[in-house]
Formats: C-alpha cells, structure tokens, sequence
DNA sequence: CATCGTTTGTCTAGTGGATGAACAAAGTTT
DNA sequence: AAACTTTGTTCATCCACTAGACAAACGATG
C-alpha cells in the first residue's frame, strides 16, 4: 500500500493553522496582521485561524502593543505553558530527566547515577524519574503531552530498541512499558539523533540545515541533519559511524571489524590509552574522562596530548564524513566535549590540511553548546513537536487519512 | 527570506493533478475508476482532472477495456510521445547523447569518443550532438522539453560546473551556453547523482528508496538516494566519496588527502597496479579496462586477481557507507560494472565478515542493469520530471508562488 | 480639539475546488 | 427480459481562502 497524501481543503486548514503557530513561536511577541505579511495569507485568514488557536490555549493574547502610526496591534504569545514534555536521557552510568515547557524550557531536572545495568533496576529508576518529575509539573491545559527517551543504541521506527551493546540490551519493548504506565505518547530514540535535534532546536546548531553532530563518549555516534530533517536509514539504524573503518591493518573491533573509530577517538579509547601509557593520578583517584581533563588542567603535559591525540582522530573521521556530506556544521557534543581546549586545534588543523577545499567552505566546527543536555532537550522537543503537529484533536488527523 | 508555502486551492488542484498523472504513468492502462480508488479522490474530481490532461495531451483515451461485469472502462495511457527530453553522459573521453520519450525509451543514440579535452572542442561536440538528438525527434506536442547534461566533477545548485578534475574544468557556465544556444530548460547534474537517479528510476534500484550508486571509472563519485530524493549536501557537491581515507598511512592523493578510497579501487587503480606488475598483452595491445577484461576472461589468473583485488577494496569502502547510511540497497555502476564476474565475490565477502549484522539485514547488493546508460537516462528523465511538475502552463506555477 | 491618514482586526460576499448523490450509459448475470 | 454492476458525467453543496468594505483605535497636523 503506497500513501497517497489527496489534498483537499481540510490539509489546506492544518497545513496553514501550523503555518501560522510556527509563525508564533518563532516571532512572538507579534500581530496578526505581521503574520498576515509574514505568511502571504490574507489577514482574514489569520484572524481565523488564531482565533481557533486562542480557544485551544496554543497562544494567548498579552493586551496592546505600541502603535506604528495606527490603530494598535493586539500581541499574541506562545503559551508555551499549555502543556510540559519529558525527557530522558539514559547513559552507560546515568539517568537525566527534564520537564520542559512546549518551548524547551528545563522546569525541573532529575538525575541518577546508576551502577547495575540490569533492565530490571534501570526501569524501575526511569519509572521513578517520570513519576518526580509529572508530579512537579504544574497545571495546565494538556499536562504532559508526551516522554521522550534517549538510548545509546540501535532504535527501529517502531520505538523498539534492537540493540545496546552498551548496555547490553537486545529487543527491549521500552516505549510499550511507559505507555502502559503514564498513559501518554511515548518516543525512543538514538542518543546521538536526539542530540542532534537538541543542538539544532536550542543550542549552536540553530541557523544551520545541514549538520552532523557527532556524539564522543564511550563510543562515537553521529546524528545527521539533512536539509533541516533528521535522517534515519532504511530500518531506523544509520548512524553507526562509530564502526566505519579508518585504518585498513588496524586493530580487531568488538563489533567484528577492523580499526573502526571508536577505537582512536572514542572516551574508551582515551582510558585505554591512559592506562597503557601508565598515567598516575593524584591521591590514587581512578582514570576517568574526568580526573583526565583535571590532570592536563594542572598543566601535565603527556595528559594534554593524549587528549590532543584524540583531537586528531575524531579530525581523520570528521574528514570523511565532511567529504561525504558537505554539511553546513559540524558539532562535536557529548561528555568528550568538555575537553575542547585540547581538541580543538589538532582537529581543526587535520580537517584543513586534509578536507577537499570546495567542501571547507562555508563549513562550521562547533562544539556542542547545550553538553550534556543535548539529548534530553532533544527528545523532550521531539514529544513537543509530534503533539503540535498531531494536535490534541487527533481524531480529525485519523480521519483526514 | 524563508520560503513560505502558503497552502490554497491552487495548490490542491495543481497536487492532486500531478497525483493522477503520477498513476497514470505508473499503472497505465488504467480507467477513471480505478484512479479514483487508487487516489482516493472523488470519481467526478478524477473526471475533471483526466479531461484537462487530455486537452493538454499528456494523456490519451485507447477506447473501452474490459468489463468487470458493467459498463466497459475507458482505457486512458500516458502519453510518453508529447514530447522529448535530451540526456547526455560527459565522459572523460566520450560524449553519450541520447533522446528519449517521456517515458525514458531511448529513441536516438550518438556516441562520440574524445582525445582533446579542449572545452571549445568538447562544447563543440555536444552542440553537434544536441543538434543531430533535436533533429531526429518525430513532430510531437512540446518538441524538445529538456536538456539534462551530467558530468564527472563537482556541480553547485545553480548548474555550474565549480570542478572536473579529470577534465580539468573549473567554474563553467555550461548550463547557460546550452541555454542561449537551444532556448529550452538545460540541467547540469553529477554524474553519479544522475547514475542514482536512472538505476532508482530505470534500473535495479526501481523498488528501493534508500540506494547508494557507485559509480567505479577513473574516479570515484557516489550518488544518493535517501527516503526516496537524491539527496545533495549543502552546496550541491555532496558525494565526494572517492576521497573517504580508508588507509591511515595510505599514500598521498593528488587531492591533498592520503590513502583515498579512489587510489585502491578505481578503474586507474587497476590500471596502476597492471602496470606495475607488468601484465603483457596480446598484440602489444594497450593496457585498458577492457583489455584486461579480456585477458581475464581468456584464463589469465593474475589479471583475474588484479580485479578481485579491486572488488576487496571497493568492499572496504561500501562497508564503511552501509555502515552510516544502513541502506536498502547498494549499486556498483559505471564502467567497472563490467568486471561484475571477478568483483562480486571478494566485494560480498568483505562485507559479510565486516559488516554489521544488522546493517547486512534487508540489504541487496547490486550491479548496475543500465551500464554505461544510467547517467544520461537519469539526467534525460531529470528534464522530464521537471517538465512535468513546472507544467507547460508555467505561468501558473509563477503565479501562485 | 477636530480632521485626516494609517494601521489593525472583523465581517461579508464571492471564488474555486473537492465531495456526494443522482443519473444515464453500457455492461453482465440470472 | 429483468435485475444488478460498473463507469463516467452532472449538479447542488460544502468549505477554506480572498478581496474589499468597514469600524475601531491611534498618530500627526493645523
């Protein structure tokens, strides 16, 4: 069965009600009739459609603005407190949890450090997590309009998580749990794809359409951006340039390739990496991501060119993504972003010495600006997103197909 | 100045009109009633949409079919004959030009093999062909509907060549040229980019909406189609795949870059690597694909495994790609497509034991079914596409931007 | 302060395209 | 021959957008 979209004067409505909202949240404080100009629609139009959107509590009005030489606009807002969305960022030895407004806005945040991997245990924390944080949601017009979670692994478009090998997680039926104990939408979707909405939506990544946000933690995943649209592949699971292969006679990889970039530019990496060239610690502390970054801080030297080394491998992958996509930006995010100050050059100057000069042009090195919060912002905003485009009124979307 | 699709009836009308001839063109012979079915749209809707193609002679009536017990159908079809469209392949050292109907039946067919890579003498020739194609186009409705022309370098969204390495052309207007000279709407596409779209459209790909193409000759170039679109990076010069380092300590690339993917598995690669190991020929015969494709074939067991040895690293780097893209589909095209025989088992192999498991799901491996044909049907059928949407009436489509 | 021009937002009549139902034409089945 | 089906057209109706009239609110000007 194909989708044939028949166009008739109902998607002309949605189509041009949306129109108008974006309009809004992305412009207010604003009139209906610079929306009229805004949009090319008829002010008649406007005044129609905003006044549907005032009876749904999406805007409200905040009184008169000042006058351009007439009669005075009256200033529509996004009521970006008609409903919160959450979002939960699952990571190797953590859990973040947000509840944002339908703007992005953190309103509460709750995090856990976990230590047992075991799917029982992590469940039961996400539970608690979405359980604090609805109940410190205050009220409003739709409560909690969806969740959204945020896995390191390999996700299909039905939601299911095939694989987390992190986590050591296979066929986990995550998104049916939660939607049998919260009653709300509920989303998975890969760490590194949440993160790269996330930059896109509220961090550096903001002006740009084409980008490829590369996640560096324990292992490497890259979110694309293509044409302001997240890309997933045919089954839901691109994205797994950790595993591209950079050095031909390289060392055997977990994955059952050889000298995948995970293994040169990876927080695994640099741990290993540590340990073999036996860096020692101050008070005995252990070799983490962390102490790491402390130590070349203080100015040791062999630590900060550990940390370069890394610089310069995430450059050897970056190149060929680069000359694969020609994006606008790049954005390296995730915690292996923290230790800027040591990657930055070593990758900028692989990248230049290196990249096809027609495909450095216009391109942007950027490193993430929302950190660690990249992926729960951007779930949270997916679950915005689905619930304003579905509308609370879904049965008329349901009819309309 | 963001692009505003202000949704109105016009635009319905316009959609769902492109939407029945879309039907038309895939399941003709096919009457009003079952485009109403397949569509969704109304019978009387249908009705007044086919009678305005057919005024417009994009379709035709071929009187009554078969009764499904009542009244017999009127068979409408496609009227591939309305007009026809120009593609021509710009080799590094031939030019294919090609007519075909709007349907993408080669009608004509001039070949023209080139020594002088000269851009007056080349330019020369491909007006020469244009001419001869033009002329040998029956009388039809629209004459001449579009020229698409593909080339082996970089094009920017404006159809100007911004780099042919292999031709050594830099920042030509040939869109413009061919424009002055035919007054018809002339598209310049990448090669590869025009291979995707001909194999998507013609080819193997027909039932596969995530494809990569790549297209092995002298160099390297990948075109993309991804969620069904060719998808192009930022500047229009995406797919530079051929310089992807798939050899950390490979060696230098004219490009600037070391141990490029096109230095292992392109069609010079092979040529290199016969010349070092010194393959003799028949007849003082010089050395060349096709040479040594058949010196392969009469028996020669170490020409035989200079091409297996070209199907192993084009493994290595389809690895690489199925592992970011997880596509449905691969094709190898161009003319390296000929060497199917020797390739294709070392190229699966590599992939069986590298890739990941569940990127190798629902994966097919491909070689090109068009050959040397994929460039210039794709880009004849660009024209067509364009055609089709922009309309003859395209003042309309001016109108209600 | 009165008048004029301007801006804003609402209202109404009109337009264009999709829809559903009625209908005629042309079949098949019983 | 009568009953039922399928096909394609016609027509009244619906619905969303548009244009333009209009009133309200405001600044500028004399």
């Amino acid at each position: 069965m194909k989708e044939n979209k028949t166009w008739n004067q109902h998607v002309v409505k949605k189509e041009n009600k949306s129109l108008v909202l974006e309009k809004i949240m992305e412009n207010s404080p604003i009139s209906r009739a610079a929306i009229a100009n805004l949009t090319g629609l008829n002010k008649g139009t406007v005044s129609s459609l905003v006044n549907e959107l005032l009876d749904e509590h999406f805007i409200t009005e905040s009184g008169p603005g000042k006058s351009n030489g007439g009669r005075r606009p009256v200033i529509l807002e996004f009521n970006q407190l008609a409903g919160y969305s959450i979002g939960i960022d699952l990571g190797v030895n953590y859990i973040l949890g947000v509840l944002t407004d339908l703007k992005g806005n953190i309103c509460h945040e709750e995090t856990v450090t976990i230590n047992e991997l075991n799917f029982e245990e992590i469940n039961k924390e996400i539970i608690n997590i979405i359980d604090t944080l609805t109940k410190s949601a205050p009220p409003s017009a739709y409560g909690i309009v969806g969740i959204g979670v945020g896995v390191p692994g390999v996700v299909n478009k039905e939601g299911k998580i095939l694989l987390a090998p992190n986590l050591d997680w296979r066929n986990v039926e995550l998104k049916e749990l939660l939607e049998k104990q919260f009653h709300v939408p509920v989303l998975i979707e890969n760490e590194a794809n949440a993160g790269a909405y996330g930059e896109r939506k509220f961090g550096v990544g903001k002006d740009y359409n084409n980008i490829i946000y590369v996640s560096v933690g324990i292992g490497i995943g890259v979110g694309l951006i293509l044409n302001g649209e997240l890309y997933k592949g045919n089954n839901g699971f691109s994205g797994e340039f950790g595993h591209m292969t950079i050095e031909l006679d390289g060392p055997k990889c977990r994955c059952g390739n050889v000298g995948c970039w995970e293994l040169y530019a990876s927080e695994k990496a640099l741990l290993e990496n540590a340990k073999r060239n036996g860096v020692k610690l101050p008070k005995n502390e252990a070799i983490s991501l962390d102490s790491l970054i402390d130590l070349a801080k203080e100015g040791d030297a062999a630590t900060g060119r550990l940390l370069e080394d890394i610089g310069k491998y995430l450059g050897v992958g970056l190149n060929n993504i680069i000359n694969i996509f020609n994006p606008e930006q790049v954005i390296i995010g995730n915690r292996m972003a923290a230790a800027e100050y040591w990657l930055k050059e070593p990758l900028d100057n692989w990248i230049y010495d290196q990249t096809l000069w027609f495909s450095q042009k216009d391109l942007q090195i950027d490193f993430s600006a929302l950190r660690t919060h990249s992926t729960a912002l951007g779930v949270a905003a997916f679950s915005v997103e689905k619930f304003l485009t579905n509308g609370p009124n879904h049965a008329i979307t349901v009819m309309n197909k």
